[in-house]
DNA sequence: TCTTGCCTTGACGCCCGCGTCAAGGCATAC
DNA sequence: GTATGCCTTGACGCGGGCGTCAAGGCAAGA
């Protein structure tokens, strides 16, 4: 098949494939016409790409995974080096998890003591929150 | 004081102010040189703009907190712009994180799979996991 | 023959927040 | 005089993964 049903089928660009190719990661065999020929394979490889990229991975993290199919393997992942990106990866979202998670909880203390500013400073009714014994009760 | 002053105090350089004014964010007064001068209240609008930028906020969304500070209010988030920033800032981390998250397991569940495939077809010793009663107990 | 449709390579654009280099001005210190 | 050090504006670079023209080729269909 040549590049437009390829990106076609895999739900994906022209400009994408060709992109790949220059990076080295998916190249094609040339037909008379000079016009990019792909098989069934090369199908397997993008959505390997293709899936890796939906979870974040750069695409030269994708290349241990490609280069596993090609080796003959049926998988991208069963290769050592695969394994290996998979585990970086996952170091690297527990740290960001982590990072955003004390970023969440930081801007949600000041978002809440900014409210509590403010409410107490309103000109219309400052009603100041129950402060479990205060004297608004 | 002047621009390389403000940028070492505030931790960060003179390229970076000259940035934020062209971005209207931050700007200068000019003495008889043409020099950029600054005061101590410059040095505070721009710890605000350096403090957000940390919690990754963009530097659009750090606007509204300079201008509240600019307006004479005490603290950055002392107006509604602001808490509006803080509240959609924590909507998008909820997402992100969320996403992440969904992520992570993910690839946390194809390492699993991916290791127990490669072990059980290892040559030096398949060695099957105990499968909770199966034959290999 | 002409149009349509697919393909080719080349190259610039985009986003964002600056880094970095270039070329020059002014002031203080020696 | 000149070296040093701070400042000025202008402009290109970068990273990643493509989008989006531009200009042209080749083949099949009307």
């Amino acid at each position: 098949m040549r590049i437009g049903e390829l990106a076609a089928r895999a739900g994906t660009t022209t400009r994408t494939l060709r992109y790949y190719e220059t990076r080295g990661l998916l190249p094609a065999r040339r037909d008379g016409q000079g016009h990019r020929t792909y098989d069934e394979g090369d199908l397997r490889l993008l959505e390997q790409i293709r899936t890796l990229r939906d979870f974040g991975f750069d695409l030269e993290e994708t290349r241990p995974f490609v280069e596993c199919l090609r080796a003959g393997h049926p998988e991208g992942d069963a290769c050592p080096a695969s394994l290996a990106v998979y585990r970086r990866k996952l170091a690297e979202l527990d740290a960001l998890i982590g990072e955003l998670s004390g970023v969440r909880s930081t801007v949600a203390a000041q978002l809440a003591r900014a409210e509590l500013a403010a409410e107490a400073s309103v000109p219309g009714g400052p009603e100041p929150v129950c402060e479990l014994g205060g004297r608004t009760l």
